[in-house]
DNA sequence: ATTCGAATAAATGACCAATATGTTCGAATA
DNA sequence: TATTCGAACATATTGGTCATTTATTCGAAT
């Protein structure tokens, strides 16, 4: 295995470790002698990877940003047309995080991880991609004539804040009725997005 | 007068002074010395009127708030059809704000005074107030069968969150794009919740 | 009932020392 | 040569005291 490759093995790794401390203490309470203690090293043999406890964090919470997208990402794949990618991408997205506990016990410590000012977002590079994601399912969407055709510069970010905010409310408060938030905010969303030839009342 | 209804008069004087030196200040600069000075009486004299910074201060905010909807339930109530109120109700509140320089600064100094979770919403019964305006306005398109038959008392809320959002990214980024946000995300909303009996693509 | 000035209580900020933590570095190791 | 480590160093945090500011109370005056 070539050193390079090693050498980001070992990273994630130390990132995967970071990510518990941080999700068990915080940022603050944290320290490097906790992380160097969960992989059984010298503290100091961290610095030979990062550069200090800030880039770790970020580039710890951004590697766990980055895994859950992925996931999102596959299993959209698997999907063929818009309106189901859109249901799947929602879904994924709720059911990875609750397979996740630190990275959700994170998420809980500090929600502004999450971007409610995309300004002074931490992540805007992990969350452009998530909204650019957003962007093509919408695009293919009205392409293919199933969803309106709505201005999706504007709506995707929104819709992604959005999504944010029923995640936020669903695992800051885990009870039933935040579960029914959620199913009928992702229906109100997509029904706002579905052109219907023809409804009957009921 | 009744001596009841003066001190009313008074109180509400005070609070209005109080958001003015809050607006500019903030609560931790802002002291009671400030907004005695603005009102040219002593500090002392205040206590007459209040129990404490912290009770004036949310006091205040709170009558700004029931200002802001009062003037909202205003336009609702001249409206007839529950779409034109749910469009009124998003306009108005938007309007007004644009004209309380003073809550306006309030809000965006402190944005955890919107509700991002309810539970812990100091102004919880204002914002209940809301909620219910706009359920009440969510059930009469129902039953006028202009608004799909959605779940109210969880969609409400979440709206509520959602404008909240919106309201908030258009005043922190007072610009274009976030004007098109805004209406772009009502829009959405309001396509979600109609009922359209036929539909031709263009 | 309402206002005020003076007095008191509580909070805040500045400063310092002690401790804990973050970071660097040269020697050791594999 | 890449990697690890322990010890040394630098920086940040904490606890504690004092001085100052600010919040709050109270009795006298209107």
């Amino acid at each position: 295995m070539r050193r390079a490759q090693k050498r980001e093995i070992k990273v994630e790794t130390i990132y995967k470790a970071a990510l518990k401390v941080f999700a068990e203490y915080g940022f603050k309470k944290a320290t490097i002698g906790d992380i160097a203690a969960e992989l059984g090293t010298a503290k100091s043999t961290l610095y030979f990877y990062i550069k200090d406890k800030r880039e770790l964090y970020d580039k710890a919470v951004a590697c766990g940003f980055r895994h859950w997208q992925d996931k999102v990402r596959d299993a959209i794949a698997a999907e063929k047309e818009a309106e189901r990618q859109f249901l799947v991408m929602a879904r994924k997205a709720y059911e990875y995080l609750a397979g996740d506990r630190h990275l959700r016990s994170i998420l809980m410590r500090d929600p502004s991880l999450f971007p409610l000012h995309p300004a002074q977002d931490p992540y805007s590079e992990i969350n452009r991609d998530s909204i650019a994601l957003l962007t093509s399912i919408l695009e293919k969407g009205i392409r293919e004539g199933c969803f309106r055709p709505v201005n999706v510069a504007a709506v995707a970010p929104l819709m992604f804040s959005f999504y944010v905010l029923l995640i936020q409310r669903t695992y800051m408060f885990p009870d039933e009725e935040h579960q029914i938030m959620f199913e009928d905010g992702i229906d109100l969303i997509l029904s706002g997005l579905k052109i219907r030839e023809k409804q009957s009342r009921e």
